[in-house]
DNA sequence: TTGATATTGAAATTCAATATCAATTAAGGA
DNA sequence: TCCTTAATTGATATTGAATTTCAATATCAA
């Protein structure tokens, strides 16, 4: 059983909620798909493997799935919310292709510690932050 | 006059638009206002100078004064689009209070220098840049 | 197997934002 | 000043993502 399932059953027998078959299926198609997915996409797939899956389902599962920690939000500021891998992937910022979509995770400890500062300076108590960086990739310079 | 004003009237001079009350109405409101305002916010203001006047004038007319570098959209995936001054402010970040809303401008030039760093490893071409902190501000400490 | 309770999908609803459209208005030229 | 033309308006309808509702169904501990 993989980590991600077994977290997802710790999580639920937590809630007292229950584990069924179309959370299965979303969260294994999540799982399986490393990238960052509109509900819409994941629908899609999904309902590839079991035509009667709705999408208030997929909205659902995946707030769950934030919830247990296995994904994440991600909003860009186009009306529509993403969904990331959490579990196992560390804090990240992104540079946003504007030509392709495509999204390069990137980190500088440098930066998160000099974010840290600019908080401190401020009096400003951080919880988490969002940094994003538009531009042209590699690819499509 | 105001130079908001001022540079509203240029702009709409070259594109063939037209200077209007509502739109003279709502400029106002907006300079005026030095806070982060989201459509419905100035909607509100607005209309009790002039009963008359529309949401979707509002909506119109805020992104014409993004286009004309008077105003910028500022979202948080709150599913708002707010509206920050751009003119005669530099570009800035935002510490954002989770307990009261507000909003701090921040800004670090050790941080930009480092995103521009991060971009160059990437073989990434920065066009333009989003951070924001989300934590408690001294205030609600 | 049963029964309490959570879950589901379809459809209705919400909410911000946008598009439509007939009536109105700005503004340059006569 | 008056005309003409094209832009603008507000009300309303519409979109699109996300959420809620609700009757039918499935889960799971006992």
């Amino acid at each position: 059983m993989s980590k991600g399932l077994e977290m997802f059953i710790d999580y639920l027998k937590k809630k007292d909620l229950k584990l069924t078959d179309q959370r299965k299926i979303i969260l294994e198609v999540f799982l399986k798909t490393e990238k960052h997915l509109a509900v819409e996409d994941l629908y899609n797939i999904a309902k590839k493997k079991d035509q009667s899956i709705g999408q208030a389902t997929v909205f659902r599962t995946l707030k769950l799935l934030c919830e247990v920690g296995i994904a994440k939000e991600v909003t860009l500021g186009d009306g529509k919310t993403r969904y990331e891998h959490k579990y196992g992937h560390e804090h990240h910022d992104h540079l946003v292709c504007l030509e392709c979509g495509r999204f390069i995770e990137a980190v500088d400890s440098r930066i998160e510690k000099l974010q840290d500062e600019l908080c401190k300076s401020h009096g400003f108590l951080p919880q988490r932050h969002k940094m994003e960086i538009f531009g042209i990739c590699k690819r499509c310079r």
